[in-house]
DNA sequence: TATTGTTATACTCTATAACTATA
DNA sequence: TATAGTTATAGAGTATAACAATA
């Protein structure tokens, strides 16, 4: 159990970490297309993904995941394969320019985030990632047992 | 230093962490104004801030921030007061009716949290609490080494 | 009838630029 | 001339709803 206490100290600083992720993302845009990177990243480490996988992954609507994944086709990045288990459905992947693009926009991004924390200790980097995966896994499962959004069932990768 | 894998892997937890930021973010919008609830959690806490504390804090535009706190004082929540220091900018505070609404959204948001993580020990919310303060710490730190956003001088209040 | 995905539309939020007022 | 802030405008991104195709 976690006091109050702690958990508006969290709170805080969830909101603190929401403003450092916008900063993140804007200065890792110039240079590169920035709508759809995430996705990018996403395909590029996890191979074939589905729209509905692609929703489920980054919690947004499969409207806005299939726009996003339009996007990275009309550059070349990714494209769409039959599934020939259900035709209603598509695996994304992404084109050899698509890898080159996500490999090099990831370590540009990694390269940021090394030059911030260069000073921390390796254990204390470790920590964090790992107590950020469970929190979000926390949270996942809390919206299962709470089905106030029966589109969405949780079936699926939740990794990234 | 560390290493090219922690960084990876931190770097794929934030991306996640954004996700999980913006389902808590439209889970707590049902019921109460969307906008402006983080200004109004930061006046709750700090007191008066002018524009460009606040815009510092969330790392946005002034001009964004200028405009949300316009809503706050459309909605009776928040008020301008006078700076006698210096005419051009002014004291943001809250109303009585806004500290009202901040303490409750403040409370339903450490609610939805600690459902989330109620079967955390307490020192894990705390350590990662802690790891995400140090982590604002050390890219706020980056960003005044390399001075590529001479509007932001990063003098004033940080810790939200 | 339920599921997967697309498109059209509206809404929220932010950045850029031009502007006013004060230091 | 520099700084604090406001407003207008444009852009990115998401949600909602209506739709088509397949299971």
């Amino acid at each position: 159990m976690v006091s109050q206490e702690s958990c508006g100290e969290l709170l805080l600083q969830l909101s603190s970490t929401d403003a450092l992720i916008r900063t993140f993302k804007r200065e890792l845009r110039p240079g590169g297309p920035r709508g759809g990177f995430a996705l990018l990243a996403a395909l590029h480490r996890c191979g074939g993904l589905r729209v509905g996988d692609l929703a489920e992954l980054f919690e947004i609507d499969v409207s806005a995941a299939s726009r996003q994944l339009a996007d990275l086709e009309e550059r070349g990045w990714a494209e769409r394969v039959p599934n020939p288990q259900d035709r209603r459905s598509w695996h994304a992947r992404l084109t050899p320019e698509g890898e080159r693009v996500a490999r090099e926009r990831t370590a540009r991004a990694r390269d940021l985030l090394a030059e911030a924390i260069a000073d921390w200790p390796e254990e204390d980097a470790a920590a964090l990632a790992d107590l950020l995966g469970r929190l979000r896994t926390s949270f996942d499962a809390r919206r299962v047992r709470v089905p106030d959004h029966p589109s969405r069932t949780a079936s699926g990768a939740k990794g990234l």
